[in-house]
DNA sequence: TAATCATTCCAGCAAACACTAGAATGATAA
DNA sequence: TTATCATTCTAGTGTTTGCTGGAATGATTA
């Protein structure tokens, strides 16, 4: 009796491990950005917007729990996830915050600068006019973030680049822009230049590991 | 820039707060009890071997990241999870856990007290022959639990009650016993009291949770 | 009214955690 | 060799967490 205790606890206790990867703001924030790709420590320090050294003490988390794999690059080293499933838990477990979170609700409202930028994800259509090149489908995130993996029918001009080249962009069409995902800016700063220069544009909230994802 | 920094860590911080609830090996027992159906305050802290107070205090951090929702019944009152996606982090967690962690593996192998008692669980196959009755698909949950959800074709034996109703079961047919899930001991010691009593007898690790999430 | 079920508040304790900073270490490339 | 990328160690700080115990409170039933 006293030894199924133990054992019990055990083994939510493994569970409660990757529990804990999940349960701090800046380790999700690093799970999303390599869910967009491998990227050296740099690069997730930059874009996370914290110091290498505490970046690093993250990361070790994450692969203490078996969660990403490293691989070295010349001086550099190259993190990634582990496995699917890892982006696989992030999304879900991110959806169901905003399923039951309203705080969350409200502040992703703030995000599209208005709501009906927004476009309704109906994900067979989408790739169904993009495919008859009758809407873009614009990824602005990094290129290397795009090459690695982008929605079908893509095209790739990341948002530092946008303005100089809005050129290759039609006026008569729309243009839906994705980036990373719902908690990621780019989109809709981008949709907001887009609109301000004339063209007609909307914000698709699902990045590629959403996208993967849906049913 | 500031300001996207802030509303960033906003949003991280909110998705943090579901990844807290699956960070502490008492709540995640408390999650998979409640994946086999309501239940009260006392019942919980009984099956979960806490006290009644510490029980209400991790229900709290539920109820706050709205996981979990309440009714009264009477004197007692009765938790629930708010949602079929609550149960389903939990499987695709636990699974995850599972199939990154060693020493998890391990600990779960300990479980089984034969591996070759554990059946591999093809879902299509065992259903067809419990229907026709070529196996039995037995239950050995607490009656209210069965009663909430169960397996296709399954009895319901609590193992409590199981030495007593040997004679129900059948010696020229297998039976598969499950419970709770992989974390849970019932279906194991049920497949040991039955081999002993000279029935053949395999362990199913999925439980009904499990079982609605597998493809 | 008294008994039961459950939550809450108080206080306290030990442990873990997030973050920062300084300094040392190791591995690699030029 | 020197510079770069990354990790590690030490050390400190402030916060949060899990758990316990005692006592009070509320809601319901009998």
């Amino acid at each position: 009796m006293k030894d199924a205790r133990k054992i019990k606890d055990l083994l939510y206790e493994q569970v409660a491990r990757i529990g804990k990867v999940f349960s701090s703001p800046k380790r999700l924030e690093l799970i999303e950005l390599l869910c967009q790709g491998e990227k050296t420590v740099e690069t997730l320090a930059r874009e996370a917007s914290i110091s290498v050294k505490l970046t690093s003490s993250h990361l070790r988390e994450l692969r203490m729990a078996q969660l990403v794999e490293t691989e070295r690059q010349g001086k550099n080293i190259l993190y990634r996830l582990a496995n699917r499933s890892v982006a696989d838990l992030w999304v879900q477990m991110h959806t169901l915050a905003e399923d039951r979170l309203v705080e969350l609700q409200l502040a992703l409202q703030k995000i599209a600068t208005r709501p009906d930028d927004l476009i309704a994800s109906d994900r067979d259509s989408l790739i169904k006019a993009a495919r008859k090149g009758e809407v873009v489908v614009l990824d602005v995130r990094p290129s290397e973030e795009y090459l690695n993996a982008h929605l079908p029918f893509a095209r790739s001009i990341p948002l530092e680049e946008l303005r100089q080249r809005l050129s290759e962009l039609p006026k008569d069409r729309s243009v839906v822009a994705y980036c990373r995902g719902p908690y990621c800016l780019m989109a809709a700063d981008a949709v907001a230049l887009l609109k301000d220069e004339g063209f007609t544009a909307f914000h698709l909230r699902e990045g590629v590991a959403e996208w993967a994802i849906s049913k």
